[in-house]
DNA sequence: CATGGGATTGACT
DNA sequence: GTCAATCCCATGC
């Protein structure tokens, strides 16, 4: 997608983006889960300002926010909103489409249903590092693409962020309805 | 410069 | 259900 896609509110991306498509190198799968966070609430690590940790969130949209949770899991965001703003749309879930074979190896494990469900389970799963920060989701090397034909307008499910402890209340997760492959139930 | 807290996962009781 | 792993970075002295 372009710029324009990502540069919309945080709500309206977090929902367009279920049902679209992730590719890295042979790797790829389709969006089934996020959550917006924006630099107004306290779960967002834009609420704290401009700091060496979150200049790309308040960077340019469409750009790729990468960091380390618990000092070993990666978190894949899309930064949203127009520059200055600090506002992301983090994945958290993948239904696995291309190379299931080399997501498997390097997840050690076999389930389809356990290879992307669940945000650092489908950085892990993707070979995202922390060297893709700040890189353009729409040049790679981690692309966002359209939705196919089969993921037209999907059955969206909204519900509480997950694995925070600030501004619990606000329901900015978003699932493709139905969907088997979710980090938690909907 | 020292400290403490995570947008998680997997192993174990 | 509980709990440790592990490290970046924001904060405070």
């Amino acid at each position: 997608m372009n710029r324009s896609f990502y540069e919309r509110r945080t709500l309206e991306v977090a929902r367009d983006l279920l049902g679209c498509v992730i590719t890295v190198g042979e790797c790829s799968g389709v969006i089934v889960e996020t959550e917006a966070y924006r630099d107004c609430e306290p779960a967002c690590h834009a609420y704290v300002g401009l700091t060496p940790r979150t200049a790309t969130l308040f960077g340019q949209p469409g750009r790729a926010y990468v960091y380390l949770s618990y000092g070993l899991h990666t978190m894949l965001n899309a930064v949203t909103e127009p520059p200055g703003v600090g506002a992301a749309v983090l994945i958290r879930a993948l239904e696995p489409v291309g190379g299931i074979e080399l997501m498997r190896g390097r997840r050690g494990v076999q389930p389809l249903l356990n290879l992307c469900s669940g945000p650092g389970k489908l950085t892990q799963a993707l070979g995202v590092t922390l060297g893709d920060n700040d890189t353009s989701l729409a040049d790679g090397p981690v692309v966002f693409s359209d939705r196919l034909a089969a993921w037209r307008d999907p059955p969206i499910a909204v519900s509480q962020r997950i694995g925070i402890t600030k501004a619990v209340e606000l329901p900015w997760r978003f699932c493709v309805a139905g969907s088997r492959f979710l980090s938690a139930p909907e």
